[in-house]
DNA sequence: CTCCATATTGACCCGCGGGTCAATAGTAAG
DNA sequence: CTTACTATTGACCCGCGGGTCAATATGGAG
């Protein structure tokens, strides 16, 4: 970046296209640091290298950066939960498995960070919730309720409300994502995800008590 | 409270007692709904029957009030937590259903709210996130992690980590009072706690999948 | 009833940060 | 090179809300 020979005031660019993307990457950080009361546009500013101004002429208001930093990691996560569903009638054995690990692996990424600010703004921001509902959260509960019940049929799963079921699958999992997410500077012995995952679907498949 | 027959000034009172719990439980509300960033305190002021400045007179800052809030709410919770505490050498397949039916409860009070707030704060109060995990969240997991290895000594739990296995446990709850605090103006299919405890303790002790 | 200690008030202060816009400087076309 | 277009800038504006404090109301003591 800085390669003049003295002190060059420093150089203005422009790249329409560039701009939006570094914005809302720089916004993602600044949000999930301080989540979104106290995230300054100024700093959001600064770390996309890029003046105040800049930021409001792709985007209108906080808010609407805000939207848009949501929607940007919903959507790139958008095609695991695709390809996830492409394998569920998987008899439920090995569905299980590989949800949880897809769950560990998503528990490494940025979603924990989103995770925490959707349920923290839910209230400020109706429509993100119901837009992560309907696309992420409805999605990954609808094919687990159907691929239960689809198991329930053959006979497989005891009968039960395949709806709650789901509960039990996922739940560990996402508890253990904020677990981690909101003590991870407090406490030293944070829960191993793919472990967590691995346990937890024998778990719930085959129960906690030991056979007779 | 209206009673003079034309327009009365609102009359002081000096009740030095009372006033902190009113004003801790006003500030609840407006935390509740707003989060700590925009609730105003002058809000807090108004729902408490109260100056703005009585406020600052109590609670020196923001901070300090929030700080009362959660503690507030914490305590006034530590007893269940300490009498789950004294049924934890029963035997799992009775502690678990216990466990879960107060977590369905727990998830009926103000309880959700605070969890709420704990979360999307963490980061900016990590001691409140500290006297949280130490509290509660650690005491709950400390003495399901104890009563899981007991049980497994004697045989009636099959191998693994007892602390995932405590999350296999209360995962569920804390994923069904979270969807039901994010999600409750948005979806009308809410998880019912008390149905999905008395399930998912069913589950995780014996599994998901049919006998043989 | 008077007086004093103090609980309470609300007008005021002021810094912070979201949002604006006229000026500036890249860039590309001619 | 010149010109025209526009992406970019950053100084500025200003309302909001946390925090202050001198004035005031209250209620108990004597």
């Amino acid at each position: 970046m800085q390669n003049r020979t003295q002190v060059p005031p420093p150089r203005r660019q422009r790249r329409k296209e560039a701009r939006p993307s570094e914005i809302v990457a720089a916004a993602f950080e600044v949000f999930a640091e301080r989540g979104f009361g106290a995230a300054k546009l100024e700093e959001v500013a600064r770390r996309a290298g890029v003046a105040k101004g800049t930021v409001f002429v792709y985007f209108p208001t906080k808010q609407d950066l805000f939207r848009a930093v949501a929607q940007n990691v919903l959507s790139s996560h958008l095609e695991r939960v695709a390809g996830a569903a492409s394998e569920s009638d998987r008899p439920l054995p090995e569905l299980v498995p590989l949800l949880l690990a897809q769950a560990a692996k998503a528990g490494e990424s940025r979603v924990p960070a989103v995770l925490r600010l959707i349920i923290a703004e839910a209230r400020a921001f109706p429509d993100l919730a119901q837009i992560w509902h309907d696309e992420v959260v409805g999605k990954v509960l609808g094919l687990l309720t159907q691929a239960i019940k689809r198991a329930q049929a053959r006979g497989e799963v005891r009968p039960g409300d395949p709806k709650l079921y789901a509960f039990s699958i996922m739940g560990p999992m996402l508890a253990g994502v904020i677990f981690r997410e909101v003590f991870h500077a407090t406490t030293t012995a944070l829960p191993d995800l793919p472990k967590l995952a691995a346990q937890h679907a024998r778990t719930v498949l085959q129960g906690l008590l030991a056979p007779l």
